[in-house]
This record gives C-alpha cells, sequence and structure tokens, in this order.
DNA sequence: CTATTGTATAACGTGATGGTTCTAGAGTGC
DNA sequence: GCACTCTAGAACCATCACGTTATACAATAG
C-alpha cells in the first residue's frame, strides 16, 4: 500500500461521521438519504463524506433504483490494519521487556492481567 | 477509546512524516534533531509532528541531557487496530458469503487462496 | 556569568477541510 | 412530456493543517 493510500485511508478516518458511516455500513447497505437521517447535518455534506470514503476505497457505491446505494469495502481496512500491524512486533517486544523488568523486580513473576 | 481520541489517533496517522517519524522510532528513541535530519523541513515544523504525535498518545518524551527524546507508545496503536478490528468480522462475514455464493456455482467449493 | 546547543513558541501565508444554501442532474411514475 | 424524489455540484465561509522564518527558552559547558 502507498503512501498516498494510507492518507487517503487514515484521512477517511479521523471523522467521527465518517466512522459511524462505516459502522452504519456495516451492519448493511444504505442510501444518502438514509444515512443522511442519521446524523445533524445536510444532504451534501454526506454526500461529500461518501465521496472522500469513496476515494480512500473504503466505500463502494451503486445504483438501486432511484437511489445510491453504498457498500462497505473491507479491503482499504485490512491494508491499513496491515499497516499498524507492523507494530504489532514493536509493543508485543515492548511488553516483553516491560514483563523482563517487572521479573527482575520481582522474581515471583508479572500477574495475570485478567 | 472514545471518538475525541480516534479523531486524534487517525488524524496523526494521515500524515506520511509522521508514519515516518513513528518507523523511526520503533526501532529506538531518537532526539529532535536526529529526527529533523530525515526530512526535508524545518526543526519547529518536526516539533510540531512530534506534539500531535504526543496529543494521540502515540509518543512520549523525556528530557535526556540537553535534547528530547521522543518514544514510541504502542498503547495508542493498539487501541486504533482493536477499532478496525471491529470491522474485521464484517469482512470475513463478507469474504464468507462469496465463498458460499462461489461454491453454490461451483460445488466444488473455493480454490485454496494460496 | 556567558556561550553554545537543542528545542519550543510566535507570527504569518496558503491550501485543505467541513459545514452551509441553492441549484442542477438522473431516475421513476403518471 | 411532466412531476417528483434522490443525489451531486457550485459557490461561499470559517476553521484547521502544515509549512516557513525569526525569536525565545532550557540545559549543559567553559
Amino acid at each position: 500500500m502507498t503512501d498516498d493510500e494510507l492518507d487517503l485511508v487514515f484521512g477517511a478516518l479521523a471523522d467521527p461521521t465518517r466512522r459511524a458511516i462505516l459502522a452504519r455500513l456495516a451492519q448493511g447497505d444504505a442510501s444518502v438519504n438514509e444515512l443522511t437521517g442519521l446524523f445533524a447535518m445536510s444532504q451534501p455534506a454526506v454526500s461529500r463524506h461518501l465521496k472522500v470514503l469513496e476515494r480512500a476505497g473504503l466505500v463502494s457505491r451503486s445504483q438501486q433504483g432511484t437511489m445510491r446505494l453504498s457498500h462497505l469495502e473491507a479491503g482499504a481496512l485490512r491494508e491499513a490494519t496491515d499497516w499498524l500491524a507492523d507494530y504489532r512486533a514493536y509493543w508485543e517486544a515492548s511488553y516483553a521487556r516491560l514483563d523482563a523488568l517487572l521479573a527482575d523486580i520481582d522474581p515471583s513473576g508479572p500477574p495475570d492481567p485478567s
């Protein structure tokens, strides 16, 4: 995934309205009008949020009669998580070092994090 | 994780310079001057990027002699991936439906995606 | 105390973002 | 064709984001 694509995906995710749209779409496709009903904002504003999501590859759209349905496209989300996953190794190592440090202080070992 | 926190984290990740800073910090702490050397931009610009990362909880900082070291804080990254993971269920279900559809067309079942 | 180095802050310009209202276009029903 | 509904686009405005340069602050060295 290119840097520009990550810009678009993370940029799209940086807005609460757009995250809420994604949350709604995870439960099924929706029309622009239906989405507009969920937020305290005008229909053109929602249309523009959808455009941002579409440009980021997070959403695809299809004509369905007189309305356009938005559909969640999980591929871009997966790529974003893949990027983040590269840091998983780091933070797991980080926690491992912390555990080692705690074990060094208290040889009974770290408590079960329940 | 609150919506505001997600705004800050995804907003911070939406910039390529900041992602590059995180990538650098994953390999160890670094001073502002050292980070400035990595990018074609002024030191104040880098300082502000670090401030954004700190506000998002992605980076912590400590005084080390005359310089301030930036340290990757993986916790916020984990929370971002946790948020994204909520969609994993969706897209896996989505792929499962696709598999079912393909199986319906060709009862020999979907090929091993290797 | 003074000089030096590292970092932060201030002031500014410019382009992007997110909202609005008004209007145009596209698709369906009569 | 005509009316109606749904959606998109244009024009505008306020605010924010990201960069700059110049300057102030903080910590160490001499």
